[in-house]
DNA sequence: AAATGACATGTCGTTTCTTACATGTCAACC
DNA sequence: GGTTGACATGTAAGAAACGACATGTCATTT
């Protein structure tokens, strides 16, 4: 159960409210998790009643703040260091990629354009986010985290543009 | 439903019993999508009932070769080039990797460790796998594919390294 | 002749996830 | 004063996925 895992860790981070929870899995976590409000809501009341996260605080808009509890921490911890780590994946791009060499080269060359534009923009917001990183005064305990992701990118960037140059 | 796709695409490159289709998901499709037997024999009987694929021939131990049709050709073809693509992803070793700043210097060392030992055996495998394909005579339109995640391990395991020599 | 283990196919209850429905708050603009 | 749009939280029905249960085949080994 990898999403209340993730709500631990993202509340690890800072306390949220669900909204900013769902953000927060759309942005940063995107690439690894994804997760609608319609299971963070439900996920975070039962958190609560397990008493792995409370209410810290009520804002505008019946808007609750939750963080993280000395139980909830343990909880994380535990799962990222004691737990045999599943590596299962879903990653329905993975697939796509995996079964492209099916298809003819002019549907061929479509798909890799398509995921090329895909990759170029995702670089372009990882890129960004590392510069602000870089220029600010703050020390950046995810900056390593950043830069894998550029990593990864940029080798896949590179790898859809030598299949369109060997006419692939 | 990236499920029926994959078991097309399966299907598309060789003709397969629900028993080895369980085993490919298991090894080639291992790191973009998993699938266990519970789930692809309905699926198999689902996509049967709706004409994309046909039962090729029978075999000792009641075993069904399932083979896809021309309109499982042609559904395979709209999904991988047409539709949408989901982009989203299901990746529990990547919101780990994402937490892990979280951790003492030790836990996440500890951790790094882990996945390093994970990460070379992973790409152990795949270097193997390349190295029969290219001693091999027959042409493998996959290759490319294997080549790709040799690099993305490759960028993966350089980046543990580094975390750990940096004492991250 | 019996046991083992890989091969082979299925079902079932529970959990997880998606999609759609539903409601309400508040600031800014027109 | 009304509209728009971001903020904010929930529920419910149905689909997908997981883990456990269940059954049987066949070749090899003991």
């Amino acid at each position: 159960m990898s999403l209340r895992h993730a709500i631990l860790g993202l509340l690890a981070r800072s306390p949220s409210t669900g909204y900013e929870l769902t953000r927060k899995f759309d942005r940063s976590l995107r690439t690894s998790w994804h997760a609608s409000h319609s299971q963070i809501y439900p996920e975070l009341a039962k958190l609560e009643r397990a008493g792995l996260v409370e209410v810290v605080s009520r804002g505008a808009r019946r808007s609750k703040t939750y963080g993280i509890t000395d139980s909830g921490r343990e909880e994380l911890r535990h799962w990222l260091v004691e737990a045999e780590p599943d590596r299962s994946q879903r990653n329905e791009s993975g697939v796509r990629l995996f079964l492209t060499p099916l298809l003819d080269p002019a549907d061929r060359h479509a798909t890799y354009e398509r995921d090329l534009s895909h990759v170029e923009v995702e670089l372009d917001g990882l890129e960004e986010l590392r510069a602000q990183v870089n220029a600010s005064e703050m020390p950046e305990p995810f900056a390593p985290q950043i830069e894998l992701g550029i990593r990864i990118n940029t080798v896949i960037r590179d790898w859809l543009r030598e299949q369109l140059d060997n006419g692939g």
